[in-house]
DNA sequence: ACCTGAACACCGTTCAAGT
DNA sequence: ACCTGAACACCGTTCAAGT
């Protein structure tokens, strides 16, 4: 992904533009909050970055609500695009394939952390399309491989609530920790005494002692580590369907 | 909470209105997302909702993101609130402690579905204060709970850590599903051929066999039992620490 | 067929001015 | 001290008009 991120270059205006489509629009996108974040994507904004008016973009997006379903789409499609060059063996058992995909979609809330909150947030098309895996594609494949390998109809399906809870719940603080950049573009603004009251609470430590002793090891990043022990435990926990 | 929820009086310049205030200005907010979803939350609306202008909010609350900050901290509060009502005995073991501290949480979710994932994604102010335990007087009692019962140091970080997550994958999704009003205000507009490529991919459950078998099942709420299933799971995990 | 200019209704926010 | 009118820069979106 983000193969031609040299998206600098002059792009207005220019003769030689890649013309404009749903593709290149949401491919666009992607790349601007990654750059700028979230709150920065904006009809107006996409559109100059694309070289193009904004309400061009109208012809193939029905609306930004639809350009940010749109991105989520793109970014759970890399999932199965990945899974077809990473073909599973029939032989591989289920604990290989839940340990790819757990992988998988870790990679991509780590390589696009401030688009990972849409995917976890948006409200989901079906009931049963449980964010981060909000593809039909991907759950028929998580049904499938789980039912081939001996659990019941009912037991895969628990299957799939709780890997999709652990996914969001880890991920979705991994996540949060990374993009931190496109939040805090301003300084707390703390001159003379506030005329805001309440505002300025100064965070007094002293009143907090086992957050003050802990205060450091409470910082220290173990997400990777941390990830893999809940990954086990919760194989553990799947594990005990089939032999209860 | 929300004791005076009969807020649809005339408020409009009224002389008898509670004095405007930060503590007003947050209660009315929330009551406004609890009706009309985060989304519909303006400056403007808010400050009509008051009987006031919107450029007197920002005497009280220093811009929108400000707000949207004190909503979150008033949330939490509710939690430390019912704390003290709910006074633990020095017997009372850690389990019961966390069961206690996971349904408080729960029912904030469940009451609030469309300001949870604020809850959930905002940017924490220091990286020990996980969502949705955004609280520092909770983290606090959280440690001292678990270390008055005999967890070590990094074996409380450790609980804080995997407790945090647990609750933001359980609960972000139950609160999404609750919360599925303000998301769909428009009817997804199919006439005729539409003109804009690839977005009304029509979902072809036929190509998916397994989905549409379990569609059924995939679609029935079990959010409690799954609540409390993977509660206990977590809390055995948790035990361990204490034995090996 | 594809893009744009102009317009509309709505934002958040600032600031001098009112009372 | 507290609220407002007017203004500014910026939104999303529509539509008739250009090429």
């Amino acid at each position: 992904m983000s193969s031609d991120a040299d998206a600098d270059r002059d792009e207005r205006a220019g003769p030689g533009r890649r013309p404009l489509s749903r593709e290149l629009i949401i491919d666009t996108a992607i790349e601007f909050v990654d750059q700028h974040g979230l709150t920065a994507l904006t009809m107006r904004r996409l559109g100059k970055q694309l070289g193009v008016e904004a309400m061009s973009l109208y012809r193939y997006v029905n609306g930004r609500e639809d350009l940010l379903e749109g991105i989520v789409d793109r970014m759970v499609a890399e999932l199965h695009l990945n899974q077809g060059r990473n073909e599973l063996h029939p032989a591989t058992g289920w604990q290989a394939y839940l340990q790819w995909l757990a992988h998988a979609v870790r990679r991509l809330a780590r390589e696009h952390p401030d688009l990972f909150p849409l995917i976890a947030t948006r409200h989901p098309a079906a009931p049963w399309l449980r964010p981060p895996l909000r593809s039909v594609r991907v759950v028929e494949d998580f049904l499938a491989t789980l039912i081939a390998r001996g659990f019941s109809d009912a037991h895969a399906v628990m299957a799939y609530r709780a890997f999709s809870s652990f996914l969001l719940g880890y991920l979705l603080l991994e996540a949060s920790l990374l993009g931190a950049r496109s939040s805090l573009p301003e300084e707390p603004l703390d001159e003379g005494e506030s005329d805001v009251p309440g505002a300025d609470q100064k965070l007094d430590l002293d009143t907090f002692p086992h957050i003050r002793r802990l205060e450091e090891q409470l910082s220290e990043d173990h997400a990777g580590a941390e990830f893999e022990q809940a990954l086990e435990d919760l194989l553990d926990r799947l594990d005990r369907f089939l032999t209860e």
